[in-house]
DNA sequence: GTCTATACTTCGATAGAC
DNA sequence: GTCTATCGAAGTATAGAC
């Protein structure tokens, strides 16, 4: 690969001399910035983070490659953008859904969803390498699962679910990590046990949620 | 990236007119070849498969890079063999393992191994878009499965752990998916209550199996 | 089996005209 | 805000000498 910025340490000296935060760049509020930014996720969950050059993005989003660098420092800067915007959005999307009365479903499909989850794979792999990424995730991460712990701790009080050492915490990180799992795992065509999978945790969802 | 053949049809005339075939192969026992095979599972391990270029490899193992292709046709050719070589590593190992005595143990321990899951985190990725790793890990996952479920489909009579609907498959795929999650994501530093859940799946495990 | 030389492609990034 | 023109680095892959 040839990215010789965002792999390496991002703020030097560019080989021509010059001051790289000198350049110009674009307003957020710019259509073709959010043109950028579309091309990006799709690309991201189409083809995979490595599909994600200036000449691609910019190919999708109808532009020249060149114009990208207009918009974003640098393709780190890039991806990282596209993640924030995937991350609020989603959030708030979970977010009401988990507390318009089943969140034991909502969390369920929620991390069933398979293009979200591969988008999520593609940065889990990203952020072992760009620290501004991890961080982020890190961080989204905690948001999602403090709203997740609010809204499941309520039905676990209600439902009286705290039997044998089971916390909400568990619960949730259970049934988080099994729907990923079903999705990760069919992505490479391996589905063995997965139907069987699904239905004894959606027969237990009925169980206690009810629908 | 500049993948041009990888990402592409494999199997066309090259540039220059000749048939791509033609071209002078190393043997399999060659030193140089497990140097290569070698150099590119610790760049997926340590800097993800997109590190994975000729000039990372050859400088890693010690060689110039035109070599690796008298090794390996392509990259994605690099790949799979790489693949495969560890798939076969590790499933005989997890067999032995496995048949040892206490199989939930080691199916525990086995999927929290954190080099081995990033390694597979990242060929989960690769999969996405290469057809013949995508079915090279079908199988060797169906392989890998199919031990296991001999394995704890006796430890699940001696215990009789078939209570309210659990399968040693059910069983299988819930501490394989909670084992993974843990550690993908501490891989983006996100580590909220896997200390709470791991100590509940190996209070358990300790409960059935010992130790 | 390993090397040099080289063709050809794509990449990130910048400068500067319009 | 968008374009053209470039630079320089890195990538895959092949031919052919030794």
């Amino acid at each position: 690969m040839a990215r010789t910025v965002s792999e390496a340490a991002p703020k030097r000296k560019t080989k021509r001399g010059q001051d790289a935060k000198a350049r110009r760049i674009g307003t957020e509020q710019s259509k073709t910035r959010a043109a950028f930014l579309d091309a990006t996720e799709a690309l991201v969950r189409e083809k995979g983070y490595a599909a994600v050059t200036t000449r691609h993005v910019a190919k999708r989003a109808g532009h020249k490659s060149q114009l990208v660098h207009y918009y974003f420092r640098n393709i780190d800067d890039l991806l990282i953008n596209v993640w924030q915007r995937f991350a609020d959005k989603n959030l708030a999307r979970h977010a009401d859904a988990m507390f318009a009365g089943q969140p034991l479903w909502e969390l369920w499909d929620f991390n069933r969803n398979r293009s979200d989850t591969i988008f999520y794979l593609e940065f889990m792999a990203l952020a072992r390498h760009r620290k501004a990424i991890r961080d982020e995730m890190a961080k989204d991460g905690r948001r999602v699962r403090a709203i997740q712990l609010n809204s499941v701790g309520k039905t676990f009080e209600k439902l009286d679910l705290a039997q044998r050492g089971w916390t909400p915490m568990i619960l949730i990180t259970v049934m988080v990590s099994i729907a990923r799992t079903l999705v990760l795992e069919s992505g490479h065509k391996f589905s063995l046990g997965h139907k069987e999978m699904a239905d004894f945790v959606e027969r237990w969802i009925k169980e206690v949620e009810g629908q």
